[in-house]
DNA sequence: TTGTATGCGTTATCAA
DNA sequence: TTGATAACGCATACAA
């Protein structure tokens, strides 16, 4: 129906007998003096018109758009759930959200870019593997704020923070937890493509191995080399039948494919070999055995990330409006790490 | 760097010699007589001055935003999968697309609602169980367009049209296939809190029933009433020891939770219970036994979605640009059924 | 083939 | 406390 023209702050303001500055100053509830009457027939003829403010419009004249874009490598497990939650925490301070996955492809995470700063995003979220030096260069010269996380190259000195998972952390503490329900070799099932944030995981791991001890045996097996059918028996072959092994895996979904290719092989998790993820996802929970997994604190990483955003963009005040305590960053281009926490299942005990 | 102001139309114009009309014309690549220099002027302009277009000012001129929505009751698991692809449909048509999820809260529907209509979308694609009669009503009411996919209820007929998978037959074929498989006694384990997608299955559950000759002892599970803890003890009381029982189960993560939980009581899969799932997950094909399931073709429910939404809209130059044959759509305010191919795998032999 | 002038719907700056 | 009015950056009918 409806081939009406949608009603304007003109309309509004004929509606109410005022004028559009009037119309604008109570719908936006500004700091300016308005009197009750006002007000009133001002929401009044707004309700009655069905009037719906246009954000082009008003993101023009204003010069701000209210809305951030968020880059992604995918769309699935870790990357989705932080999606949804960036998505709600944006709502929650006003902000709309853009979100783009670049599919891990150069040249679409290029024109992603391009869109993003034709809609003058107020700010970029993004990820780590999402981001080429080019692009974030490219950002950084518009003028466009940009705040990483799980990035560990040297682009996150272009940005004005950045927010880590510190899966560094969780890595040793994995190695130490495997070795005390006595695991007596180590193995890392890792993810080349995923550059640092897979190199991060191996610094953890290492260090876990030093702490426990420095001489257990270990050693690495990437995706990209094994195929998930070989991947049991490599491990047999490797590995002494007295103890059981631990297997440390990039994240909870190689570890369910782990898991199930040892128990595909018929070797028993968590008897001859124990297996711990990371990001504590339903596949996890859900799989029998349950898979041990690091939990992820996706509202406070989500938050911490858009505070810090909100106060480089000034917008102190909007934070004060939520009760949130003036969020102080830490040093400018610094970076925040945020602790994950181990969650025990059958596949480690 | 660059506190400059983003360059202009009218910087661009001002450098090319030209005027802003002209760059506009240039830049649009419209229909209108261009000479090549003038051509290669305004690009070299434009990109001197790192020229980027102003989205909302583009928008506001045009009166179209070149943006659709797209509201999804999650982001998880198929929701996920979709929206990624939607995005990608999207841009390859020149369009922008604004993701929302109503994380099945009425609320949150209508909050993101109210910004989609306020962002001026020129049309928005809905989920089924995303949306409220009051919701569609008032997005119709408004003139937008609006698209129902997985929709099954009345609402579907203010839709300008709805894009279903063929889950009722995905069922009649499971049903079947496990019949097949020796199975003479079945289940369905559903999720009533998802309302009609649940009944469609339902109905090709009992359908599948009816074509494999009708007295085969059949009962009806709720992930609502029955704890997964309980659910293989519950399955293994209400069927024989003689022959298989087929469980056939909303999704995959039902499908997923219902596996392992027999796996866990002890039961084998597939000797004593056979699993189907839907929408062939990553899970499925890495959980071990694999899970039998049915593929969804995402980019082909996601292109027809959007060239009918397309054609709504009056693009059809558009579609022809992109060597699309025009659609035809079926009746306006039609169903199409997407086909879903089941996957054979271990969970079901 | 190119330029002029106007409109798009808001916000913001003044003046009243 | 409220009202004119000038931006905001681009697209487009119409004129040249």
């Amino acid at each position: 129906m409806a081939e009406y023209r949608q009603a304007t702050v003109f309309d509004v303001a004929k509606e109410a007998g005022v004028s559009t500055a009037t119309v604008s100053n109570v719908l936006n509830r500004r700091d300016v003096p308005l009197s009750e009457k006002t007000i009133r027939k001002v929401e009044e003829a707004a309700a009655k018109l069905g009037y719906r403010r246009n954000v082009m419009a008003a993101s023009l004249s204003r010069r701000k758009t209210y809305e951030v874009g968020l880059l992604l490598p995918g769309f699935v497990g870790y990357y989705g759930l932080f999606a949804q939650q960036m998505e709600r925490t944006a709502h929650k301070y006003g902000y709309h959200l853009s979100v783009f996955s670049t599919d891990m492809d150069s040249k679409v995470e290029r024109r992603l870019l391009e869109k993003l700063l034709e809609r003058r995003v107020d700010g970029l979220f993004c990820h780590g593997l999402a981001m080429s030096g080019d692009s974030a260069r490219k950002v950084v010269n518009d003028g466009t704020p940009i705040l990483f996380f799980n990035c560990w190259n040297e682009l996150k000195h272009l940005a004005i923070g950045t927010v880590n998972l510190n899966v560094y952390q969780a890595c040793v503490d994995a190695v130490v937890h495997l070795h005390e329900q006595g695991c007596r070799s180590f193995f890392y099932y890792g993810n080349k493509r995923a550059f640092a944030t897979n190199e991060q995981r191996i610094h953890g791991f290492r260090e876990g191995l030093r702490l426990t001890g420095g001489k257990h045996p270990a050693d690495m097996i990437d995706v990209e080399d094994i195929a998930a059918d070989d991947l049991a028996e490599w491990l047999a072959e490797r590995s002494e039948d007295a103890t059981p092994a631990g297997v440390m895996c990039f994240d909870d979904w190689k570890a369910f494919v782990c898991q199930n290719r040892l128990i595909e092989g018929g070797y028993d998790v968590p008897g001859r070999f124990k297996v711990v993820g990371i990001n504590n996802e339903f596949v996890a929970g859900h799989s029998y055995p349950g898979i041990t997994s690091f939990n992820v604190p996706y509202e406070h990483q989500a938050d911490m990330s858009f505070r810090w955003m909100l106060t480089h963009l000034g917008e102190q005040a909007k934070l004060e409006a939520k009760g949130e305590r003036p969020f102080s960053p830490p040093v400018a281009g610094g970076e925040v790490k945020i602790p994950l926490t181990l969650v025990e299942r059958l596949s480690s005990r």
